[in-house]
DNA sequence: GGTGCTGCTGTAACCGGTTTCAGTGACCGA
DNA sequence: TCGGTCACTGAAACCGGTTACAGCAGCACC
């Protein structure tokens, strides 16, 4: 077996042709003749050749890859993300490099180091200062995963707030809820910003009192059960929980039912994501639903068009819609059909330009 | 702003000094004299010079990257995994790509399209064919996570099969359990394969009837709900299932809980993997550690090692130790400390060659 | 026969780095 | 003063592809 890589001097020898022409070959460019293609092909598949990566995309000037930043690997949402990102990256041949920023401190600069590797960039909200994100824009393509960027980035996004204030007020308004809380960590992570503000927003709204400080934890389900700890030991425990994500919800579920409390009778509680798990638990979890992993694949075609060098349009900001999903766990009696779907009240859809 | 990118050759002219300077400066080789390093710092500094990396790849005949097959994002597990080995990763500055072969057809393809584009390869078992991985690694570094490859290729593993036949064993011998029911499905992944494998063995040892097939389900909970719903069906339940991770478990004891099934009295249940969540629900799980993270980096460090062509041993085999945690979920009384622990007993470590 | 076109092919110059090797001047010991 | 060593530097040749451009043959047409 051949123990060094061919090279296209190497084919070019081999099938007595020039180098352009095993090129021309081998891209399926320009003119050649049939026979000459026939010879090339040959000496190419006789000894297994394949154009070296690193050659071609030097002379090509494109790396062939974009590169995906994220703050680390917790929960389906997450993973939904990567894979659809993943998914709609492959269909191009382009390869996906991962970067979890984590809580390793020099972040930023591995995402600039990461930049000058890829053709374009995808960073989940939050996970990038916007400074840096204003000095990435100046090099290359990149486009704000759930979340925003500075203005005049490309950003896939869902309505957060709206969605949020849309469950709350339901909590409040419909079920005439007043002692609410919310589990989530408001400087954690941009989605639970926005979401903590939807929270506050249906109480303004409505002209209630403003809710207590949320409670800080993070978004799996192992900080759920904490914090109902956290909640069930106060002397007077809410009514319900507003909780920043599925996973927490699921994870206060179960460790207020392990504690005797019921749910929705005693404590109310919903979600956010609407994970598989949220239809199956008892009771099954109101939540949002949100496209995940189409926010995922519009952002990597987004990103793909762009890096593609393709003229179409810049489109800089888009907006996927959500859905209310009501089931057991706010009060509202448990629709008996199929336990995978509840009742929906579907938010607004819009495409805006954020530059105005 | 400089629109293009500058080159060796600009900051060399800049500097008064050649090429080959530069490149001595920026990579710290060879001799440069102090005086002239400042002047090519200035102009590296001064117009924010950064090399190519496609360039220095090229030059290098190295692309600086790893690559990283899996099957799917699904649960802690995988996240787990893939942050481990992205961690090792970034500390050598290399990239780390990533393949999700899913359930795409031509994922064999893939994986050598990808093979081109990195140094090194780390596949998780069960993800690609023992043919594909033989041809790899005729071209480039691998190890097989979590798996077995062919025998000349190494892998980082723990020994499914011993972990699971103790943990079988014990329900078994130490609580007398006659009818016991397997949850996963052995040809989904060689991981599910080996402990399927060790139930039978525990059965056998203990001169038991072999048990009936598996419950075919995937690895998530809600594939475990559905189980739960499956085994409860039968006219007569099983006393306890064992399931071949914890996800699975967790959805097997809120589908059966769900249904008014008390755990353990009426139903036992085991899992896998000890994630967090396992310490936490009611009653706590009992399940097999094992350091997922750590296997991971492990191989991340072997596969960096020999990508960085280090002269070091050629480790062909690696088993990392299991533990068995003993807690509430099996019928053992739930320790009252801290939920977080449970009783241990852990398996052998051993390093071994595979070539033996 | 000359001209212009067309189809095919090869030479050589890129892409942006690293590295070999030869050359320079300074310094040292004899 | 001379030969030898040493520290430093630069020209040019790589790495492995793509592609601009020029050249050549064959043909149609005037």
């Amino acid at each position: 077996m051949g123990n060094r890589r061919l090279t296209v001097r190497e084919i070019a020898r081999l099938a007595g042709v020039s180098v352009a022409t095993v090129s021309r070959v081998s891209n399926g460019t320009g003119q050649v003749s049939e026979e000459t293609r026939r010879r090339v092909l040959r000496a190419i598949e006789e000894h297994g050749y394949r154009p070296h990566h690193l050659g071609r995309a030097l002379a090509a000037r494109r790396h062939g890859a974009v590169g995906l930043v994220f703050p680390g690997l917790s929960g389906p949402y997450f993973s939904e993300l990567i894979q659809g990102f993943e998914s709609e990256a492959v269909k191009t041949r382009t390869s996906v490099h991962i970067l979890c920023t984590h809580l390793r401190a020099d972040s930023d600069a591995e995402v600039i180091e990461m930049a000058h590797r890829v053709d374009g960039l995808a960073v989940l909200g939050g996970t990038v200062s916007h400074d840096t994100i204003s000095e990435l824009a100046a090099m290359l393509p990149i486009v704000v995963l759930a979340g925003d960027g500075p203005a005049a980035v490309p950003a896939v996004r869902i309505d957060n707030t709206a969605a949020a204030a849309l469950l709350t007020r339901h909590l409040l308004a419909d079920h005439g809820l007043r002692r609410l809380e919310f589990v989530g960590d408001p400087s954690g992570s941009p989605d639970v910003t926005e979401r903590w503000e939807g929270f506050r927003q249906a109480h303004r709204q409505l002209e209630l009192p403003l809710p207590r400080a949320p409670i800080r934890v993070g978004l799996q389900q192992p900080d759920g059960v904490f914090a109902a700890e956290q909640v069930l030991r106060r002397a007077i425990p809410p009514q319900g929980v507003v909780c920043a994500n599925d996973e927490t919800a699921l994870g206060v579920l179960v460790g207020a039912t392990g504690r005797g409390v019921r749910v929705p009778e005693d404590l109310v509680i919903t979600g956010f994501d609407d994970i598989p798990m949220a239809a199956l638990v008892t009771p099954p979890l109101t939540t949002v639903r949100q496209p995940v992993r189409e926010l995922a694949a519009r952002t990597a075609r987004l990103l793909l068009q762009v890096t593609a060098g393709e003229p179409g349009q810049p489109e800089t900001g888009l907006v996927l819609p959500t859905g209310l999903v009501i089931r057991g766990s706010c009060g509202c009696p448990t629709s008996t059909d199929s336990p995978t779907t509840g009742r929906h009240r579907t938010t607004s859809t819009s495409r805006r330009s954020r530059a105005m």
